[in-house]
DNA sequence: TATTGTTATACTCTATAACTATA
DNA sequence: TATAGTTATAGAGTATAACAATA
């Protein structure tokens, strides 16, 4: 039992219900993308020019390595991520996103991240103070 | 395209890193309570005492009524939803809580809504700013 | 005729358990 | 022996299309 400032419960209850409308919106990004919201996610994780071993990618998704493998075969079919085996530990496969990959992750984030226009109800100002303040509890 | 103020884009990015790592933890949380987290996201739609139609549920979800069918055929096998038809438009399948479902909605609701410690690291005064300018953006 | 929900079907997501290859 | 990933299997989530009951 942690002892928050008397806000902090609703405020975080303000972005669990962010999350769970996320949960339904996301679906329709995934859908305009011809992805599913799984790979959308995958695709997020993997940055580009960066190489993630499939057991990181596990972790990250909070998900059996048997699920990432079956992930991971889609997206490699559908020429969005490659998988080769790592130099010093043969054991390791190693995701990276192939070109096309990187410009689907691309049009990805930029449909994710535009900001709803509901900001436009805050100042300049504000829309500051609420970016570092965010920061702060989420980074 | 909408104008919005300069630190919009970076706050917004932050909600939706947020999402998706709450995408990464609603399967621990539904888990412990012995759910799917498409189950969890029905069961927090229910609020006690408030009759929903499956249509209703199928628009919030985002999804298609078929699916609906399949998820509230699973929640009534478990006693956790009441599913009857509406006495003024027979077609219409209403859904109610039942009070074990409503017990099970509450340990949801607590379980997502403990903030994380790292609101500790603001003032109460901040933690109040905080939540009152996600109100304006997100109610 | 139009609408609400169900059924049939197919595919994806997910976990568990058994397995292979490598360390 | 331990670890990374795969395969087999089963159940849940999801959409599309065809259907039944009701309006």
């Amino acid at each position: 039992m942690t002892h928050q400032g008397p806000h902090a419960c609703r405020a975080w209850r303000l972005l669990v219900e962010l999350s769970l409308s996320q949960r339904a919106s996301l679906p329709a990004v995934a859908a305009e993308l011809d992805l599913s919201p799984a790979q959308c996610h995958v695709l997020h994780l993997l940055e580009p020019g960066r190489a993630v071993a499939m057991g990181e990618l596990a972790s990250a998704l909070a998900c059996d390595a048997s699920n990432v493998t079956g992930l991971v075969d889609r997206l490699e079919a559908r020429g969005l991520i490659s998988r080769q085996p790592s130099a010093s530990d043969r054991r390791v496969k190693v995701l990276t996103l192939t070109p096309r990959g990187a410009r689907a992750r691309a049009l990805l984030v930029e449909r994710l991240t535009s900001p709803p226009v509901a900001f436009g109800r805050l100042s300049a100002a504000e829309q500051r103070t609420l970016l570092e303040l965010l920061a702060r509890v989420l980074e």
